[in-house]
DNA sequence: GTACAACTTGGAGTGAACTCCAAGTCAAGC
DNA sequence: GCTTGACTTGGAGTTCACTCCAAGTTGTAC
């Protein structure tokens, strides 16, 4: 798969994909004896992992050091189970967030949406802030 | 309530509050005579909000827009129900991804635990990537 | 074999959201 | 009234994650 076919399956800029590999959020593509990069089925994977995380927040950073520790080998196995631990609850507490603001953007629409209707926007005495 | 107080009691820094006030993501913020920041129950409402948005993705730049509209009066309520929409669609859109990104991760730190515990780590023919 | 689009590289540039700095002002304690 | 520390401002600097660029190479279509 050329560079063009992974940016359209993904909707992802070819600058983005060869930033990542060039960093290091994903091992380096296989390329034609020319020197050109041909996803194979397992760098394919790795880039739907690298846009997966990245679309929940994990920083370029963390998926550097997951790659790295990834081609130390099999001895980084504790270490790399530690990372996605440790990934998995910044993921949870930002999905918190999430929920807590939604919670607040429902409140304010309904409100407002009952004084679209009436014409009126009442208050609450600790709540005068839109 | 200082600037100092407010920093403690949100977990942060004093230039992002600053910084808030200053582009526009809370309106002016009560001063002494002095012209020191004395936040009032008003002003701490739009800082907990602009955190709490802002810790859901919403875009310091929309944040500014809201308050904009909001200064301009009750002439704007149907812009703001609609911006506050969109930010609800972001939301859950971002919200969707993490749902997705945590399933992954779970995939694979239960592959991993499993590895830990037989000394093997097993991969099916399409998931060759860590 | 030559035009021409799509690819390659290293490096510079950008936008968002802070974060830091210098120079000065305010206020509480002695 | 003077020290000391927290506050003020405008503006410059930093970080993250891309995004763009120039100069050159590859590969396909005529």
């Amino acid at each position: 798969m050329t560079i063009k076919e992974v940016c359209e399956k993904y909707d992802i800029t070819a600058d983005t994909l060869r930033y990542y590999e060039r960093v290091g959020v994903i091992p380096a593509v296989t390329r034609t004896s020319g020197g050109i990069r041909d996803y194979q089925a397992e760098d394919i994977a790795w880039v739907e992992n690298a846009i997966c995380f990245r679309d929940a927040g994990m920083p370029v950073e963390m998926l550097i050091e997951y790659v790295k520790l990834y081609q130390e080998g099999d001895g980084t196995i504790d270490a790399r189970t530690a990372l996605l631990r440790e990934a998995r609850e910044v993921m949870l507490e930002a999905k918190k967030k999430y929920d807590i603001a939604l919670a607040k953007l429902d409140y304010k629409i309904g409100r407002y949406e009952i004084a679209q209707k009436t014409g009126v926007l009442s208050w609450t005495d600790d709540e005068k802030d839109g």
